[in-house]
RNA sequence: GGGCAGGUUCCAGAGCGGCCAAAUGGGGCGGACUGUAAAUCCGCUGUCUUUCGACUUCAGAGGUUCGAAUCCUCUCCUGCCCA
């Protein structure tokens, strides 16, 4: 299989320029894929281009990193309903070290390699640029009717959010990035994602009229999730790469928790299985889901990707401790357990209050498990609060007698969140 | 600058001057069933509170009223149309 064979049977091309798929044959091809700063970390959204350059550099292309020092200054209308924020210099400096740092871990930079991959920063090339060269440079070529057509800017116009000149003008900035790596760089393909089209038409339109060019390109479709939920949201918000924002074992976690339906798909898309790899772990699925090899591969391809080998074994260490059937019973966790495992929340509560006996309902408001004592009891008359594995009720106490080892509580809150409550 | 339509709880979107902490849907959380899946069903979803209840909300500021998300005035913001 080709690269864009290989991309299509995966189900990450969504549209592709004609003559893309030639000319990554013909010649080791310079490509790149924008990201931008807006926050300090990438999220597993971010992984899908990511993936895709790592894919291109495999194929014996070279990889371009951009990260958005401009563009992040002004806002991609793409995809959006509303007007976004503007980030504060500041705030986009961090941001941008952030990522950068990032996108490090997964491209090899090794200069000693023809195909190095490289990471430039579009602000470098429009820092010094004057409006008026700006517009007569790169506006001339494109016109405000061209603009107009793209969906991005669409949407908004006939939405009644409106669109501002500054997030209007968003397409001419990326489109410029485009050309400009393509003469300084070479570099003849844009990826991204499905919303990114439009700008990286507008790119190619840029180049083929002030340079004559001809350069590709090939988005991605948008991960989705079967049931229609966000991609990439757990419960605590956004899941992050950076392992201090999400915790490798909630990252082992979210991938493991993926419906059949989802995992199937993802497992393609994220993981560097072959074909055949994930035609057999697909049928081993089938013929007995409950065992869940295809989310349990999936999980651990990713989190060893992201997160390393070892953050990988502790996650599922930690896993196994908690969820497998074995261990289930309280009595089968040992101090060690209990004290090593990752990603479950540790909290101080004061031995003495617990020696004299407290009501369940004082206690996890004060170990703000929970924010409040009206939170507990809804929580505990819900059946959602597990003490020690055992199942909390309003009448229950808290004592001496319940630590485990003399030192511990294990709260269950709902079915995932651990809590080892030690006491001091 | 002129005209019009709007700004309601996470979102969408109802809300006769009292029965409104505010319909309904979505989302979220918890439970049952399962496989830490999907589908389905049940409960919770402003804050605090053991129940009663108390407190703070309907862009903002004033006002009318025994009483206002609902009426009046001004201000701010958004969209559309005309200049």
């Amino acid at each position: 299989m080709n690269l864009v064979e290989e991309l299509r049977w995966r189900g990450m091309v969504q549209d592709i320029m004609p003559g893309t798929e030639e000319q990554l044959q013909k010649e080791p091809t310079t490509g790149y894929i924008g990201f931008d700063p807006t926050a300090d970390s990438l999220h597993i959204g971010n992984l899908v281009p990511i993936v895709l350059l790592m894919h291109l550099q495999r194929a014996g292309h070279k990889p371009i990193a951009l990260v958005g020092g401009a563009t992040g200054m002004v806002g991609d209308p793409s995809g959006k309903s509303g007007e976004r924020n503007l980030l504060s210099e500041e705030v986009l400096e961090k941001n941008l070290s952030g990522v950068k740092k990032q996108l490090q871990k997964f491209l090899d930079f090794d200069p000693a390699n023809p195909r190095a991959a490289e990471m430039v920063n579009n602000y470098d090339w429009f820092k010094g640029m004057h409006v008026l060269d700006f517009i007569r440079d790169i506006g001339k070529h494109i016109s405000v009717n061209y603009m107009l057509s793209k969906d991005s800017v669409k949407k908004r116009i006939e939405g009644d959010a409106g669109i501002s000149f500054t997030e209007f003008t968003y397409q001419l900035i990326q489109g410029y990035d485009f050309f400009w790596l393509y003469q300084h760089r070479n570099c003849r393909l844009q990826m991204g994602g499905s919303d990114q089209w439009g700008n990286i038409t507008t790119g190619a339109e840029l180049v083929r009229r002030k340079a004559g060019g001809e350069v590709f390109a090939l988005t991605c479709p948008l991960i989705t999730r079967a049931d229609g939920g966000k991609f990439g949201k757990s419960e605590e918000g956004n899941v992050w790469l950076d392992p201090e924002k999400t915790t490798p074992y909630q990252f082992y976690q979210f991938w493991l928790n993926a419906s059949d339906v989802d995992a199937a798909k993802w497992i393609k898309v994220f993981t560097f299985l072959s074909k055949e790899e994930i035609e057999e772990t697909v049928r081993s699925h089938e013929f007995d889901p409950s065992q869940r090899r295809l989310q349990k591969q999936l999980a651990e391809e990713v989190t060893r990707l992201v997160h390393g080998e070892e953050e990988y074994h502790k996650a599922v260490a930690t896993t196994e401790k908690l969820f497998s059937k074995q261990s289930s019973r309280i009595e089968d966790l040992s101090v060690e357990d209990l004290q090593s495992m990752e990603g479950i929340v540790h909290i101080n509560y004061s031995r003495d209050q617990l020696l004299a006996g407290v009501d369940v309902v004082s206690f996890l408001a004060d170990t703000t498990i929970f924010p409040s004592r009206g939170e507990t009891r809804k929580m505990i008359q819900n059946g959602g609060v597990s003490i020690n594995r055992k199942k909390a009720d309003l009448q229950t106490t808290v004592s001496g007698s319940d630590l485990l080892y003399n030192e511990y509580l294990l709260v269950q809150k709902g079915k995932k969140h651990y809590y080892l409550v030690k006491a001091v």
